[in-house]
DNA sequence: TGAAATGTTGGGGCG
DNA sequence: ACGCCCCAACATTTC
């Protein structure tokens, strides 16, 4: 018989994940029931996650855990650093302190899920238990299946049965007195170097991570955005989405919570119902990658349908610098590449213009445009990351079909009508009016002399013409596609 | 959560 | 008054 808990003063691990929070954290209300010391400890270990960290989701992280720090010190506790192997310094800490339970909130990229499983079988042979919890979505991937027991592959019916089986679980209160745990050692955050030094690239990053941080960006998206997310949302100079994509990947914010504030927010009419609908859809996106990325494991690195996989990619170097750099000659392309360098982010709208432009009108390999966002981007999710990546080479579940090709004219002047998003991101063509903003070339040569604007020397000429590449885009990606039929959507 | 080509319709100018 | 043409606006089809 083992020794039940309530009777044991043995200390018990809560080990933070990607839980970053201490209200409504399930792991962590459940370690605080136990009634004995709770030892708050963060791993540091680059292989533990799945895929190693891109730089500015370590610029996030930095912060993250410096708040969680300070959260935990205000309720008499001290979170403990630790860096290396998971296993290993998790058995120091268990060594230190005689710990014989380990609280978690999961991680569900199926890479980190096995290894945690490894992890905790390593244990339990120690007579150390781990006690698993979902944290960070609203239901466990594998859990929605459709009706004949396999995963949904489409989005539309997996939103459905996700909102038809599942509830919002009761909020949990914070865990206010985290006092009493045994001193160990613990590294200095400052020495992780999560920081960006030479050069600290960070400086345009305006954004608070934390839990206080995610509460607030909260309460501004349902005050200010959400009663006209629908629309806005798509508007990239609007302030109208709720900008949560980062607070939620580190879980300093359970999806939960954001979708209740949604819906109660429309049930007390302050929102209409249609525009909460919107924002729990694409909270919805975010399970359905999470659940794809479950059942499917290897889209990390192959396509969903196997036929893009013989896709001859090209192999073009210059064009995915000037992608990158936000020097395609493109006004809507590059705001939105030098958007995502600046800050770390980049809006919805102008994401799935740039990855159509990669793939499409460069004929780049979706791989090398999700390496690049999942390096740049606070928010990188493996799940969303890949499965937004696919949807747009059209290779994905439920994807975009190879024959949609974004014009990045056409969508700049109806996103963008007055220019204001590649106005700020594009300083160097501001003074064009918006008839030529977002198709600088077809500017007179009156024009952008009397504005002293030289295209192929202050701004890049277009590296491609967007006609001729859909032209090739349609022909190629035929071929790849021939045999696929595609339903009505 | 497209775009472009093609088809259709209807108003207005004009002989 | 009528037919014809032009073309914008909208709808449908195709990639």
């Amino acid at each position: 018989m083992t020794t039940k808990a309530s009777t044991s003063d043995k200390p018990v691990i809560l080990w933070f994940r990607r839980d970053l929070r201490l209200a409504d954290n399930p792991a962590l209300n459940h370690a605080a029931e136990t009634g004995r010391p709770v030892i708050p400890v963060y791993i540091l270990d680059d292989a533990g996650d799945g895929r190693t960290r891109g730089g500015a989701s370590l610029w996030w992280l930095d912060k993250s855990l410096r708040a969680l720090s300070d959260g935990i010190a205000e309720r008499g506790g001290r979170l403990i650093l630790r860096r290396g192997d998971s296993e290993a310094e998790l058995r120091s800490v268990i060594d230190q302190t005689g710990a014989d339970t380990v609280f978690m909130n999961r991680l569900f990229e199926p890479d980190a899920w096995s290894r945690d499983a490894e992890i905790a079988h390593g244990l339990k042979t120690d007579g150390v238990d781990c006690k698993g919890y979902n944290g960070t979505l609203m239901t466990r991937p594998g859990s929605v299946l459709n009706g004949s027991g396999g995963p949904y592959k489409v989005f539309t019916p997996f939103l459905k049965a996700l909102r038809a089986s599942t509830e919002a679980p009761p909020l949990m209160t914070s865990v206010r007195d985290l006092s009493g745990a045994p001193r160990l050692d613990s590294d200095d955050i400052d020495d992780w170097g999560l920081h960006p030094r030479r050069p600290d690239w960070s400086g345009g990053f305006d954004w608070t991570p934390g839990e206080a941080g995610a509460t607030a960006a909260l309460t501004r998206f349902v005050g200010h955005g959400l009663d006209h997310y629908g629309k806005g949302r798509d508007i990239p100079s609007l302030p109208a989405t709720s900008r949560l994509s980062p607070h939620l990947h580190w879980g300093e914010i359970s999806p939960w919570r954001a979708v209740t504030a949604a819906l109660a927010a429309a049930a007390d009419g302050k929102v209409p119902g249609a525009e909460a609908d919107k924002f729990v859809a694409e909270i919805g996106w975010r399970e359905f990658s999470a659940h794809l990325l479950h059942h499917f494991p290897t889209m990390t690195a192959k396509a969903f349908r196997p036929e893009y996989d013989a896709f001859p990619w090209l192999d073009d170097d210059a064009g995915f610098e000037a992608w990158t750099r936000g020097q395609t000659g493109y006004p809507i392309v590059d705001a939105g590449m030098r958007q995502l360098w600046t800050t770390g982010w980049m809006h919805n709208r102008v994401r799935m213009i740039v990855a159509s432009f990669l793939i499409k009108d460069l004929l780049i390999d979706w791989r090398r445009g999700e390496a690049w966002f999942w390096d740049t981007l606070v928010d990188a999710d493996l799940g969303s990351n890949v499965q937004n990546w696919q949807w747009v080479a059209g290779s994905g579940a439920d994807a975009s079909p190879y024959f949609r090709i974004f014009n990045p004219i056409t969508q700049g002047e109806k996103f963008d009508p007055e220019g204001k998003y590649v106005r700020k991101w594009v300083p160097e063509i501001a003074r064009l009016p918006d008839k030529y903003l977002h198709a600088p070339w077809t500017a007179p040569v009156e024009i952008t002399r009397g504005i002293g604007l030289r295209l192929g020397h202050d701004y890049p000429k277009p590296i491609v013409d967007h006609a001729q590449a859909r032209d090739r885009a349609l022909a190629a990606l035929k071929q790849v596609s021939s045999r696929i039929e595609y339903p009505h959507d």
